[in-house]
DNA sequence: TATATTGGTCAACATGGCTGACGTAAAACC
DNA sequence: GGTTTTACGTCAGCCATGTTGACCAATATA
């Protein structure tokens, strides 16, 4: 301890500065979500309904496969989920144009109601934060939570705005 | 649709850029403990004993009450996952000196090789996006977490800051 | 001494992951 | 046309981790 030379001092600071990352991370997705999930909590519902109404409103017509490959939970799992929304009425499905063994998830009103309510809810905490922070702040942000994914993940969202119809 | 002004077109750019900060923050988070969670798993314990192992190995000595407060939940919650941590080995406790109702919690040597392990995978995968990154957008980063945390969350971790012996 | 604080315990329950087994309809292939 | 694969669903049960509520013991403090 007593002998710390350069080296040392600068590993401890990274070693501090990754910690930091990985603290800031925790708090910053336990607040983000915190509020979203009281309002589900209203309506009887967890995040993974947040989840599956978050991306269903995102994909409008994607099929059970394709929301499970991004939300990498089981379908028993995600069937669950997904009876309770349809029941509910927040969540309809057809059966697809060219093969009609899919089941295309589509939002009701009520299901639009819903996502729009929690989404500017989450947005209005990003909008506060980006605005205190900065343009240039707010591309770092963005830059090293992509460095944060797994090369799976980044692929996934490459071809999710390929196939995104904007 | 068709007589959409600029106003308009600001909008919708700008909820774009709010949902994909949403996105990255999910996909972020899932990648990011993913990968500790399955040396976890291999030990039978789950991301609640990693919690608890990370902020006592944070804060050696810390009493329950204070693990409490940062982690946000309930102590019938913790009690489990601490038992289940002292009895296989990862934590000791020791009464408070000058209150001896606290019982001070701390990392066992296993403990402590536990922790370093998990967290140096974290911090590695931190290590690697702050490098691709670069300092400024590591600087934006952590400008734009600490906008998105609740206030107490602000409080509590600024006077973890000043508690801390370092 | 009376009260508040620190911490633990037991019981019961909900959510949301998981595995495994099995079924059904439709597409794709040989 | 028959077989295989795919997309999806269901039932049953398990586990981790959160919750409430009630209750208890030791100790600090006014």
């Amino acid at each position: 301890m007593a002998d710390v030379k350069p080296i040392g001092k600068a590993l401890f600071l990274r070693e501090e500065e990754l910690r930091r990352g990985i603290e800031l991370m925790f708090f910053a997705y336990r607040d983000f979500t915190g509020e979203a999930d009281s309002i589900l909590a209203e309506q009887n519902m967890g995040r993974a309904h947040h989840r599956a109404i978050y991306f269903i409103g995102r994909n409008p017509g994607i099929t059970v496969s394709d929301l499970l490959t991004i939300l990498c939970i089981t379908k028993q799992s995600l069937s669950r989920v997904l009876s309770g929304l349809m029941q509910d009425g927040y969540v309809t499905q057809k059966p697809g144009a060219t093969d009609r063994r899919q089941r295309l998830l589509y939002l009701t009103e009520t299901g639009i109601a819903l996502e729009s309510r929690l989404t500017s809810l989450q947005g209005r905490r990003f909008a506060a934060a980006y605005r205190e922070a900065g343009v240039d702040a707010v591309d770092g942000f963005q830059r090293v939570l992509r460095g944060l994914l797994d090369s799976d993940t980044i692929d996934q969202i490459a071809q999710q705005d390929q196939t995104s119809d904007i």
